[in-house]
DNA sequence: ATTTGCATGTAATCTGTTACATGATTCA
DNA sequence: TGAATCATGTAACAGATTACATGCAAAT
């Protein structure tokens, strides 16, 4: 399906980038839906190159270090928009290894099922307030034709998805004391 | 992490099968939170056999047809109840390319984002329906020593998810329609 | 000087999907 | 007798992670 593709794409195409600004992203920007690390990004924008979707420039950095500059082709921002705007049918439902665990957790003794479900309880409130946290950056509600709007809309999703994964952890753990 | 192997264990856990009635349970049980496909885990099963992790016996079908009724060992069971019981840290979200194509959806004209997001909260409202349908199987809360419990708590929580998702999605449309 | 971050790449491995390949059983 | 389902496997490929590998720049 090639989604990192496209990915980077809709990144450079906001914005010409290098390769370590573009994985920065996947670590702070796009951490709440996508993710991919260096040694797969690298391949990917060597291969985007070839395939005439972005060129770069090399900048020199102090005297000697040099990295690349990216920046989308027109045949990229064209391939970027055809991705974006064509009808994808909704994907199969991601894998959970926690979902899992509680699905098998009738095999674990009370004590550590209730452990379970409560360790994981306490890590999702955490990230729930870095995601509250997040959004208080947002002073108001971006312009809908800016980039910062998808911003504010994935971080406002991220949001509702923690809180209903709290929620329903809190039911799982008051139905396993009745 | 090898989570297939647990995966497959658990259900060899509640119950000997063959190859084809697991796969059929990550069709049906398990689908909302893992999914494997027939050449995926034949090979697995290979594999956890030459582990010792489970064995068969083969069962004749009709008057030629082999199939093997897998059983899980003492060595199996031992390996599913660690990795069950261990304390595994939060994961990365996981990846969804409909949340990519919101962040990036200011590229898109205003017509075809609401296109989008529209197309796509039908898609979960009916998915929505359908497992609020399965919900009914249940006529009262499952005992939570039994399996039937696991399967209750990890049914509700892809109501939960789904009720969610279309929350955000309308929450979404509000805001490009303002 | 030393540490942290910037910057780029490859290799090996693991996980998962799609396609290839075959054949029996059951039900209409 | 034909279609749907049961039943099991392999091969090729795509996608992603972990490890290997290097070296500069900036700040302390």
């Amino acid at each position: 399906m090639r989604t990192l593709k496209y990915a980077l794409l809709g990144l450079l195409n906001q914005q010409s980038m290098t390769g370590y600004q573009l994985m920065k992203h996947f670590e702070t920007t796009l951490r709440e839906f996508w993710s991919a690390n260096h040694s797969q990004i690298y391949p990917e924008l060597k291969r985007l190159t070839e395939e005439g979707m972005i060129e770069y420039e090399i900048e020199i950095s102090g005297t000697v270090l040099e990295k690349k500059l990216y920046t989308i082709t027109k045949a990229g921002r064209e391939s970027f928009l055809e991705w974006l705007s064509c009808d994808a049918p909704i994907g199969d439902t991601p894998k959970d290894v926690f979902r899992l665990r509680v699905f098998y957790s009738s095999s674990l003794p009370e004590h550590e099922r209730l452990e379970l479900l409560e360790n994981h309880l306490v890590r999702h409130q955490a990230r729930l307030n870095h995601l509250k946290n997040n959004q208080k950056k947002f002073d108001c509600i971006p312009d809908k034709s800016t980039n910062e709007f998808g911003d504010y809309l994935v971080l406002m999703g991220a949001i509702m998805r923690e809180e209903m994964t709290c929620e329903w952890i809190k039911k799982c753990i008051d139905l396993c004391k009745l």
